[in-house]
DNA sequence: ATAATAGTGTCTATCAGACATTATCTG
DNA sequence: CAGATAATGTCTGATAGACACTATTAT
């Protein structure tokens, strides 16, 4: 496997030698959607960090950072989310890499875009002014994204509506998002929301993603709230029991519900 | 919105001095799983390309290239198809961002993969030594990828194997490619066309995918016959026509199809 | 005891899978 | 006319959606 290339480098003699950069590298990013289950599972939450500086000083945004030499996308996206909230072990996967050359005003930074579930909400550092971060209600529905914090009065809301285009053959819906009030989220972090979201909720369909916002040993009435939280819509008892049927284990014990109040069998993921 | 930041700086003062590069940054490429059917509809073809300097010297590769600084991944893998290829509108869509630290021995280069179909499989240039490139014979299975160019003489087989795995409460199902040949692909490109091809397949239950690697205008024979190379399975005639009956509509005229031997109806996507 | 919620039974419409049959074209 | 293939008909089992009912427990 010695082969020289046309100055008659061997491989090794070649990386040695190997001066990166014909053009100028962008910096990257991670982003996250991280959700978590407010305590009785009355709604959703969304962690946010307040930028500290510009751009987008004081701005809300989805908690990230730059993805440093020695680490994955993962790695840095794990790394962030654990600094954030101390949460480890939890569902964490990429979405999408957003990379319009002009979507932030500093320099060339490309997003790589995760979403994260997690079963708990943690408390986050609030006071600290350089980089408050804070949970706020998470509302999406097929028109609407609507972020909100009553205790610190922040209300931000994108109109969502569906575009339909082609090119040539082949057909695209997007849903696009619009301010429809005067406070709005940092860069481009409203479409890395909206494409979470997207690819949530298909995903529930194939997947046992809602299992990871559950804790370690549910009820039935608890996970099956959990599914309507992340789905945006209600769902028939009977039916949801016989869905997961087949992905869950009796413990052999009873506990009361997060929701509920009466007591209720608790079950395991398979 | 003329907020000073700590050290008394508007947004655009700040822009102005602003100094990127706290860390090194990675170089970001796009890779292509680029797919394309036999003129008779009995295979698909893979478009690779011959590496003309190291690190995978002579090796065949996925085609790609840098992303330039002022143009999106999406645009850049769009630019690179048509250089390659001369194919332009054709059904081009991101799929992962690959980003282990030691993916690339050069220095650290993070691959954004796209894949694309195509109707048809253009000519490449085959002589310039420098960029070969060459159209492949290619068929994936659930435990085998096989890549074979019988004019050239080059064969190149992973075998593909479930693993399954859990991180906390989390489940996790993993398609393992391992190299059954001399020849292998360059980089992490087989991981690259294992996912692509993952979630090419499940697109196809739910978008009309498929329409893109047909002609504009297409008999029911041959749209079913590309849905069967791409899912990797047979269908039913009359299943088939039910499941695609409403998002087709009869042109009014009949055609002979690229497989048949009797006229067919012609139709085009609604 | 009563109200509320946990848990089960079952009906229906729809759809994918499978196979059979008829219609039409080419040689 | 014969063989092949285009096009349609229909049976079946599985499943999602909808609603009704019974069982259990907290107050």
């Amino acid at each position: 496997m010695e082969y020289r290339d046309k100055n008659g480098l061997t491989e090794k003699e070649f990386l040695a030698q190997y001066d990166p950069g014909d053009y100028p590298r962008p910096s990257v990013t991670v982003d996250m959607m991280v959700l978590g289950p407010k305590k009785d599972y009355s709604g959703l939450k969304i962690l946010l960090v307040k930028r500290g500086e510009h751009p987008f000083y004081n701005c809300w945004a989805l908690p990230g950072g730059f993805v440093r030499p020695e680490e994955s996308c993962y790695e840095a996206a794990s790394r962030e989310l654990k600094e954030e909230t101390g949460l480890k072990h939890v569902f964490l996967e990429q979405v999408y890499t957003f990379s319009k050359p002009d979507r932030d005003p500093r320099t060339r930074v490309m997003s790589v875009a995760y979403m994260a579930l997690s079963p708990v909400v943690p408390r986050v550092k609030g006071g600290d002014d350089a980089l408050e971060a804070a949970w706020f209600d998470f509302e999406f529905t097929d028109n609407m994204l609507h972020i909100y914090n009553d205790d610190i009065g922040v209300s931000i809301i994108y109109q969502l509506s569906t575009k339909r285009f082609r090119n040539g053959n082949i057909k695209y819906g997007n849903l696009v998002p619009t301010l429809k009030t005067k406070t709005r989220l940092a860069f481009d972090h409203v479409e890395i929301i909206v494409e979470s979201m997207i690819k949530l909720r298909r995903e529930i369909e194939y997947t046992d993603l809602p299992f990871s916002m559950a804790k370690e040993e549910f009820t039935l009435p608890d996970l099956q709230a959990i599914y309507e939280l992340l789905l945006g819509h209600k769902l028939y008892k009977a039916n949801f029991r016989i869905m997961v049927a087949d992905r869950i284990e009796d413990v052999g014990a009873k506990d009361k519900s997060v929701i509920g109040k009466r007591m209720s069998e608790l079950y395991r993921l398979k």
